[in-house]
DNA sequence: GATGAATGAGCGTTCATTCAT
DNA sequence: GATGAATGAACGCTCATTCAT
């Protein structure tokens, strides 16, 4: 089991799935990208949704030891908040492939069911950005919402502008990044 | 033709990608669900890509025409943005099938080619939005920001809740939403 | 039962099948053509392979009707060839789509039939071609092949020129028509 | 790649066109017919066009390599003649199927363009038929007629024999073969 | 372990024919 | 008698997956 390889065949996939949706990634392309064969890949991934979702599980994870990096839940509220926002806002304009996956993987079945599971779960566990909203209700600091509708005026912005961004129309500069970040802090302190 | 059958296959096409996504919606099955023969959908739509934007036309003009009722741009600011904002809330929560088809296509070659067409487009003609937030420029109610990026702030959120709702991880009683639209309203305002 | 509706039919057919081919003439487009309801086709013909049938029939009874003008066996063999060669090479070049058709027609499931049940038939009753070559072969003015061999040698050129004319390659002017005709007498005479 | 298995897809596929039209060879019957599955054509052929096509020019360059044997531009005219001629007899009595599949061809939209594209480009150049009119025209050993002409006077008979022989109206033996040849020959010999 | 040729179920679409009006 | 909307079998083609090499 070459891990390369392996590599390869999950930025093939990326890279296709990001620029052309699902329709536009048969695996024989997937293959032909990654410079292996086509059974090649049913050795690193019993299927294509199985890579698929592999995928997703490892775009989640860079994403969010990017965002972590330097977080600390002892800082105010607020400071929280804004590194967060800011730190995903720049992840995803630095690879916007990255973002175009996750967007098609969420509104496609695999994302359905992950996401189903995923909220039902246990929060707070494995979810920076629940315990943040829950502290900021803890403390007063925001307003009385549900935990979820919170993480909706947080990230619906930013997940709306960063499409707009990679459209070509608008351009992200950091300035623009911090007074779109303000703004979301707006609608959700209290 | 028969406009009671066209319904049948637009309605069993909307049920079918709103819950099953373009993947769960062969043409077969469509026309088995609308219970006419598979070749009856080719009389009253070209084909699967134009049912598929017929659809979705539809759909946009009977939203367009819900939350237009009332509607008057001589009203304040923030009343005009919370008539649109409480108006899309009502609508979707209303047809959640509408959303959830809305959400597919857009994430779609379909719904690509329209979204670029329609933002390079001549803005303030047929979108009652983008000219909302160009008057609240104009009159200083809002952020100074980009018009698209106000859209953003706005419309973020919403679309967000309103999917944390079909899927039924919250409840969007008239009572949340009143309080979601004034939290988008805080985000915009100036 | 209206014989105009069946005439329409038969010309529409005609058209169609010899611009287009079989291949460019479904039902749907001979009825829109013919300007009569699809399901009406049926009232005159049993189905798409008897309407060809007819079709065939009736430009076979044209044709023959055509060149026995003025056609008398008592005249020299010579005479008679001339006769019926100019006749038909007017005839296709007067009614290219007649041509095109009774081309298209012998190149099909339908004329391998036909061809077949005519050929083995009794000759000599319903086939002047045939009957013109026996008496030829009997007054010895023709070379000794088979009566079939003898048709080959004197229609082959005709079909293959007028083919050419149609598409365009030459003009079948009635001064190159009468070289082509006496060029075939050559070919077959003794 | 397997050649073999791309052999037994254009044998299939002669044998179907050739004895049953291109109505009869629906691509699920090469396949049977081939001993492959229906996908496995497509790894060998771009299309069903592309099959078609390619299966056309393979017999072309079978048919013009066994007719050149021994063809040499500096025998007679009349020599040269009668061994294109005798050659093409020859061949199609051999491969009866070859010369249904290329007759079946040329009456169809794909012969169309071809026949059309081949008449209207550069003469000579790859038809050994029209040089040998072109030379037997200037030497005037044929009659002054368009070469075209004489084409149809040369192999118009030949093409109708030969259908005759396959169909089983005549038998093409070596003796009637030469004198058909010979018969053509007084057709265009001046 | 790696390959890629082979597979066949399933897709979107067409069209000869039927039958309620 | 005439219609044309409705049908569904059959078409050409794609692609996730398998397996002999």
């Amino acid at each position: 089991m070459n891990p390369e390889k392996r590599a390869d065949i999950m930025q093939a996939t990326l890279e296709l799935i990001a620029e052309h949706g699902f329709h536009g990634a048969p695996m024989s392309l997937i293959a032909e990208r990654a410079g292996v064969g086509a059974g090649t890949i049913y050795r690193y991934f019993a299927s294509k949704d199985v890579l698929i979702n592999e995928l997703f599980l490892e775009l989640d994870e860079k994403i969010k030891a990017q965002i972590l990096k330097g977080y600390s839940t002892a800082r105010p509220i607020r400071e929280r908040f804004l590194h967060l926002s800011c730190g995903l806002f720049g992840y995803f304009v630095e690879f916007p492939l990255h973002f175009r996956y996750v967007e098609q993987f969420h509104n496609s079945p695999y994302g359905a069911a992950r996401r189903r599971s995923k909220i039902l779960g246990e929060a707070g566990q494995d979810d920076v950005f629940k315990s943040l909203f829950a502290d900021g209700l803890q403390q007063r600091a925001m307003k009385e919402l549900p935990v979820l509708s919170l993480c909706s005026l947080a990230f619906g912005p930013m997940f709306s502008a960063i499409r707009d961004h990679i459209l070509g129309f608008i351009e992200l500069t950091p300035s623009l990044i911090a007074q779109l970040a303000e703004a979301c802090w707006d609608g959700v302190k209290r």
